[in-house]
DNA sequence: GTAGACCTTCCAGTACGCTGGAAGGTCAAG
DNA sequence: CTTGACCTTCCAGCGTACTGGAAGGTCTAC
């Protein structure tokens, strides 16, 4: 199987598989006399591996990994289940940053919807933004 | 103000600073005689704006966008609220995404707990991320 | 005059997963 | 023989926000 055939039968591109295998996740097939790559059957296999690796979050890196401990002839389980955990915790840190970000960004949306841009003066950038200081009365601190 | 004194009042490094002008979001300052940068007190100013604009999760290419506008002299508040409609929709996006990953892998980390590696065929690569497509007990289809 | 802190410019590299393009070889059909 | 589809290699670039380092200039203190 060529690899334009093999990129077919994926969904990926010929130039895809050539970059796994660079990247040392697709081991070196066989070429034709002319020169082609020629792979057997099993490499569909690992290409359909790879993917749904990746969709569950995996680097390309990780992949390797994984797939080395299995080309030596182990089994990766306690690894892969290592990396499963691994990338659950990193999904938990994302979603608390992301969640940050939008209390941020849910401020700054109220805000924009109270500012009056003619009230603001030349030496701001953006209110909405970088709020100045104290613009509220004057009467909110005694004293 | 020279580069490394507004690097340590602004809490950023020179190179940053550098960077930031080379990238359109600082102006380019006088410089002494002798070469070196000499910042006025609003660059410090300025670049508190662009943290704040940062920690709302806008690209230093949207800020610079903001700048842009209010170096014209224009109030940004119209686009301003737009970016950040969009980085909302942007976020509950990201978020959709981080929660089908983590489905995904919570899947993978019952199906790891349940695994014993003895039973993997060496044709697999590994059955928690790539399960054989039934290996079950052949009675859960009729016929 | 010399050490040392600070500044300058410019170039290159980081991570990630590809993607594009150039220049050329192979193979089957007409 | 030529066309065209397909393949090969190699090099470069994307986007993001910096960071590192080399090679050299400036300024102050001793």
């Amino acid at each position: 199987m060529r690899t334009g055939e093999l990129a077919a039968t994926s969904g990926l591109t010929a130039k895809t598989i050539r970059f796994y295998e660079q990247a040392g996740l697709l081991p070196e097939p066989p070429r034709t006399q002319g020169g082609y790559r020629d792979y057997p059957p099993e490499a569909a296999h690992r290409l359909a591996f790879i993917r749904e690796a990746q969709s569950a979050g995996l680097t390309l890196a990780e992949i390797r990994s994984v797939l080395v401990v299995r080309d030596s002839g182990e089994t990766p389980c306690v690894h892969v289940a290592y990396l499963i955990e691994q990338h659950l915790a990193d999904i938990e840190r994302r979603m608390a940053e992301l969640r940050t970000t939008r209390t941020v960004l849910r401020t700054l949306a109220q805000r924009a919807a109270a500012t009056d841009p003619s009230t603001c003066s030349e030496a701001e950038i953006c209110r909405i933004i970088n709020p100045p200081p104290q613009v509220t009365d004057g009467l909110s601190r005694p004293g």
